[in-house]
RNA sequence: GGGCGCUUAGCUCAGCUGGGAGAGCAACGGCCUUACAAGCCGUAGGUCACAAGUUCAAGCCUUGUAGCGCCCACCA
């Protein structure tokens, strides 16, 4: 069994830390802590591959801050998702033959209830199956007594302070869940669509003036006729009547700012009850309000012919009755935006109805301020231009839902005295003016982002004086997708400063949207889905994790090709492998168990060096959410420094190539180095990482508890000795691969070495530049005697030849020494440019120019003796 | 209309405060070398979209141009 099976172990482990309660914070001691409250997804939902980054994101951080020996909760909870969930249920219902409306209020949020109870929290069980490291025991519910309680509390203090009022107001509508929705819940698509002109005469019958519409069924709603004050063509016109084609109803001619006279014919047909400009100029000029349509937008009585019919079946048969009245103009194509529901996608709706509204001016004035004052920054920062551009141009919140799931809005009237009520009292049986018991709690429900909008404190106790609250409020960050950045970031950031005083989170990192390989979104209609569960079982969650976190790049979307995923599979099993390697020889090491004992050589302290620079290179880049930086970081480490060339390093060491001292010196590095990088790597890849760990002889609990590795030991002054015989391996690489001499033909190889240092190196470690290198022997000179068919390259401080007269050929290299001549050549050009400039030499720093005049030497020696090379190969 | 981005190797993309153009995948050549063929060794490939400017020095800073994308917005 050489290859890494994850789904052996994954179960196995997950089970382990959960049931052992690694992941609840310890609150007896005072340590720092570290929180973070999860995006709750809906109740309802299936883990998508948009929740599998995100949440591997945040099991990144808590697992490298709980390691960092941080306090850490990661707070998990649901969202009761008031229309998505509502319409899930139904359609269930549906299916069994039961309509929403037969129920009734009560009964139907009972079935959605049973229905949380049966398929709520599937995606718990999936998130498990990621590693994430909830705190299970804190889990909330958006319509848990506790957070119930904190929305009724905040609505209530909102309200009694002015911020929540109710009025008749223009909103958008969805004809299709009869629900109003907010501004944000609406989204806007460019359609190809008609403009309809149609003539209105006068009342007197001199003239006519024609309009244009989108849509000309509106029409019978028409109060006014708009023109603009300065429009000299209709100047005339103003205050006259107009008597409206098809209805009859007299309307006056109005003049108004906001009318272009460029756009159709200057004249807009005025409709207040059924778009929102008419709507502001209905208030303006204090117009009749004609409302059209029923709730499910069909006409509704005002106009008997149509009655009944839909909006856009009423849209074609009112141009023909126009035709038929002689009103007709013409009609001709244009594009515009319409908005459609979020959820259903039905065209929406501007409706006039009775709704409940937060004002949002002064909240988000506090929160400009506060972001202003770097109380709360965002990562990446154009973010925060975003959030900046949102809430100075905020408008109030339409927070009431004419739905049956969700937080009942805390409102009684009384039909006697028309008193409101607005309290936290969940029973009110008598009117508090009046006394009359005749009182109704508001139906309407509150749009499902108020409640997630407090739960970074609802869900630790507030508005109760809580332990949690006082030790994990405010959060250390927020971790979320930018698409909710105004759904539920600037909400959380308003209602937090509001009832908390506090900013919820210093800092929010938005990361991007998951796409498939081509840039698509996902999604089921188009085929592409990616399903995190099946990428789990079939390469492992840590693959998936890994995969996630190396894509995570500021301020862009990730594209997720499969390839990248099998690739960082045969990551996590080239691990396995070296974890294999190492414990197959451990048992060898004696003395030297602890890392301080041994007597480190070149490339044991080279080891190390390049670990803790990983190390700090890991931590740094965490710190600054550049998690690609950091997976990258250890992912070089691992593969290309410890595997590609220390394990290859040690072999002959082990093989008692060097003396026992030197062996037992690099496996205890070689051990230590690997129980480090297991360590290092833990937070991104859990599983694989513990079952080694455990695999360990000196490894005692768990892995997800053990120390963050920072620097592994303190490695004094740079040490380049090892870097030099790593080039060595290098050119005597190239030489072979170039004249494809066979990895089987052993060649002797003779170092001529430029100083006494590498002269030492290399006699003490001539058996592994030998080993690396694929060559039998190595001869050290001071000079060489070149003679036929020796074949040379360049390092800064040596050169090497192999002999090649049993395989040389000729002209290969001299072509090979030839492209190298020319490559260093086109630099040295380029640095000699470069010192010629007297203003570079004055004005670069001295470390600059000092780099550069060293670099000159160094190519210049290197061809002058590759042109020796070439002579003799000219002899040959 | 306003705002925010993107353009670097065949593909997907890194490149933090200006001083070596890089990774993964794909390609090419060679290897079952005693952890790993999910592997090893070697090689090739780029006017960093274009133009101008600042600077001793620009993929990186400034301005403009072109193409692409996203978000917001009440133009009938």
């Amino acid at each position: 069994m050489n290859n890494y099976n994850p789904q052996e172990i994954e179960k196995k482990w997950y089970d382990f830390w959960e049931s052992n309660r690694f992941f609840s914070p310890d609150l007896s001691e005072a340590d720092e802590t570290y929180t973070i409250v999860i995006p709750p997804p809906n109740v309802t939902g299936f883990l998508h591959i948009g929740h599998a980054l995100v949440n591997t994101l945040q099991d990144v951080l808590i697992r490298w801050k709980r390691m960092s020996g941080f306090k850490t909760l990661w707070l998990p909870g649901t969202d009761h998702a008031g229309i998505a969930t509502q319409m899930v249920v139904e359609r269930e219902l549906r299916k069994k033959g039961i309509e929403r409306e037969e129920l009734g209020q009560e009964k139907f949020v009972e079935e959605i209830w049973k229905w949380k109870e049966q398929s709520g929290n599937m995606i718990f069980k999936q998130l498990r199956r990621l590693g994430a490291s909830c705190d299970w025991e804190r889990e909330r519910f958006t319509l848990d007594e506790g957070l119930s309680k904190a929305v009724r509390k905040s609505f209530v203090d909102l309200y009694n302070e002015g911020l929540i009022y109710r009025d008749d107001y223009i909103v958008n509508w969805c004809p299709n869940d009869k629900t109003a929705l907010s501004d944000l819940e609406v989204d806007h698509t460019d359609k190809d669509g008609t403009l309809t002109y149609i003539g209105y005469p006068l009342e007197d019958g001199s003239a006519e003036l024609v309009v244009a519409t989108t849509r000309p069924e509106t029409m019978l709603g028409d109060t006014a006729v708009a023109v603009n004050p300065n429009d000299e063509r209709y100047r005339e016109l103003i205050g006259k009547t107009i008597r409206l084609p098809l209805v009859g109803r007299m309307i006056p001619v109005i003049a108004d700012e906001f009318v272009d006279p460029e756009f159709g014919t200057g004249a807009v047909k005025v409709t207040p009850a059924h778009d929102p400009n008419d709507f502001q100029m209905g208030i303006r000029h204090d117009l009749p309000f004609v409302n059209i349509f029923t709730k499910d937008a069909r006409i509704n009585d005002v106009f008997k012919p149509l009655e009944g019919q839909d909006r856009f079946e009423a849209r074609k048969n009112i141009v023909e009755l126009l035709k038929q009245e002689g009103v007709f103009r013409k009609v001709e194509k244009h594009p515009h935006s319409i908005g459609q529901c979020q959820r259903c996608k039905t065209v929406v709706e501007p409706r006039v109805s009775t709704q409940w509204f937060c004002k949002m001016k002064d909240m988000a004035e506090a929160s400009l301020k506060a972001m202003n004052e770097g109380k709360i920054r965002f990562i990446p920062e154009n973010q925060g231009r975003i959030f900046e551009e949102w809430m100075s141009n905020i408008q109030d919140w339409c927070l009431s839902r004419q739905l049956w799931w969700g937080h009942r809005i805390p409102a009684w009237y009384c039909d006697d005295c028309d008193e409101i009520m607005v309290t936290e009292e969940q029973e009110v049986t008598t009117c508090s003016k009046c006394g009359s018991n005749k009182v109704r709690q508001e139906t309407d429900v509150l749009d499902t982002w108020y409640s997630s909008g407090l739960f970074p404190f609802s869900t630790m106790g507030w508005p109760d004086d809580t332990r949690d609250l006082e030790i994990f409020y405010p959060n250390s960050t927020l971790i979320t997708a930018y698409d909710i950045l105004f759904f539920w970031v600037a909400r959380m950031v308003m209602l937090g400063i509001k009832m908390t005083d506090e900013i919820p989170f210093p800092e929010v990192f938005l990361h991007g949207l998951v796409r498939d390989e081509n840039g698509e979104k996902m999604s089921k209609t188009k085929g592409n889905v990616i399903d995190p569960i099946d990428v789990v079982e079939k390469y492992g969650a840590d693959a998936l994790r890994f995969t996630l976190t190396s894509l995570t790049v500021m301020g862009r979307d990730i594209k997720l090709p499969e390839k990248i995923i099998e690739g960082n599979r045969n990551f996590i099993n080239k691990i396995w492998n070296a974890t294999r390697f190492t414990l197959s020889h451990i048992e060898r090491l004696g003395t030297a168990k602890n890392l301080t004992d041994a007597a480190p050589g070149i490339f044991d302290r080279w080891i190390i060096k390049r670990f803790n620079k990983a190390a700090t290179d890991v931590n740094r880049y965490l710190k600054e959410y550049r998690f690609n930086e950091a997976a990258k970081a250890a992912y070089a480490f691992v593969w290309h420094e410890f595997c590609d060339w220390y394990l290859e390093v040690v072999k002959p060491m082990l093989f008692g190539k060097l003396g026992d001292e030197a062996c037992q010196a690099s496996l205890s590095v070689l051990y230590h180095t690997l129980e480090a990088s297991l360590r290092l790597l833990h937070p991104i890849m859990p599983f694989v990482t513990e079952e080694l760990w455990q695999a360990l002889p000196t490894s005692d609990g768990t892995i997800m508890l053990a120390e963050f590795p920072n620097e592994l030991i303190g490695i004094g002054a740079e040490d380049q000795r090892a870097e030099t015989l790593i080039d060595m391996v290098g050119v005597v690489r190239n030489i072979r691969g170039e004249n494809n001499i066979k990895p089987n033909v052993k060649i002797d190889l003779l170092a001529v070495t430029r100083n006494k240092q590498l002269t030492e190196d290399l006699t003490s470690f001539r058996e592994i530049v030998a080993s690396l290198a694929g060559v039998k022997s190595v001869e050290v000179l001071e000079s060489i005697n070149k003679s036929e068919g020796l074949a040379g390259g360049v390092g800064k401080e040596f050169e090497v030849f192999v002999d090649l007269r049993e395989t040389i050929d000729v002209a290969q290299e001299t072509n090979r020494l030839e492209k190298e001549k020319t490559k260093l050549e086109a630099k040295q050009a380029q640095i000699r440019k470069k010192l010629a400039n007297d203003s570079f030499i004055a004005k670069a720093p001295e470390a600059v120019v000092q780099k550069n005049k060293d670099e000159l030497d160094e190519l210049t020696a290197k061809i002058e003796k590759i042109d020796e090379n070439l002579k003799t190969m000219q002899s040959m």
